[in-house]
DNA sequence: TTTTGAAATGTTATAATATCACACTTGTGA
DNA sequence: TCACAAGTGTGATATTATAACATTTCAAAA
């Protein structure tokens, strides 16, 4: 049952992502619990990377105070499907429209609006020691992209 | 004045280093004080990454009790320098024995022996959006490393 | 030599980020 | 209906990092 008459206003292209994201549980078996389809909207309606202590701010205002551990399992549970990412240097989230299953995301955060875009696949892994075999990379790239430095 | 006669059991290496470090501090009319010296020689003691915290019970010992700023400081001058580099994913720090300019260093940490490797200038920068200028890049990469693999 | 000003440090407190532990609920299949 | 696994609620606490302000240090100017 994908029930989106509760929705806030999500954009279309946000709207397309939440039935992605439905598809996808659905696919592995695991449930978009109300939780964790709150903290995905918040995500997609978030201008760029968002922090957990903000994410749980912004779901105050719904029934039942959200407490930190809330967030943090959503977040883990998107992060496992590859719904979300976490940025490291910046301790922020962001949602992944694209990547539902591959590791490795390369990250392009504009620093002026905070924009995040990302890339995939791209495995640079040319330069890596002798011998030794990747298993997870973290890629963030900071700078400032093409609208903003118009 | 270089004065080494206090120093704990260095290897040769981290002894070099220390010397690359002075010389780097003079260079650039900074001061290695003894709390930064001290520091530093943790980093480059430490078997692998190394936490601000886990510094900090280190300098314990020492005449008077270290606090987090005394660290925090030390690791912000050591990294201004690049002597030392943050593992984001990891919130840990590493000593850094090459790039003192550049800087993007991307960085293999072994998961099973913490190993710490470092490669630069590879800029593989190809793969950005259109008209993105990267500042500043994060390249952590996870995995196994040749004498592990072994 | 003394002054002095910037850099560095000491110290207390607190902010920001994240997890633990355990009780309770809920949904699903036996 | 029962039992179990997954998910959630809740309070406490662990971990990581910084703010704010007093004090010290040190080198260079006077």
């Amino acid at each position: 049952m994908t029930d989106d008459s509760q929705m806030p206003s999500l954009t279309t292209a946000q709207n397309d992502a939440m039935h992605v994201a439905e598809a996808l549980c659905s696919d592995r078996g695991e449930r978009l619990t109300p939780a964790r389809r709150r903290v995905l909207e918040l995500l997609l309606q978030a201008e760029g990377p968002i922090k957990a202590y903000d994410l749980l701010e912004l779901l105050k205002p719904g029934p039942g105070a959200a407490k930190p551990p809330t967030v943090y399992r959503a977040l883990d549970f998107l992060m496992e499907l590859g719904l979300a990412h976490k940025i490291e240097a910046l301790n922020a989230y962001v949602s992944c429209a694209h990547c539902h299953d591959s590791g490795g995301a390369e990250i392009f955060i504009c620093t002026q609006c905070d924009g995040v875009e990302e890339r995939h696949g791209a495995s640079h892994s040319s330069c890596a020691p002798d011998g030794f075999t990747i298993q997870r990379s973290v890629v963030e790239h900071f700078g400032v992209c093409a609208r903003c430095a118009a």
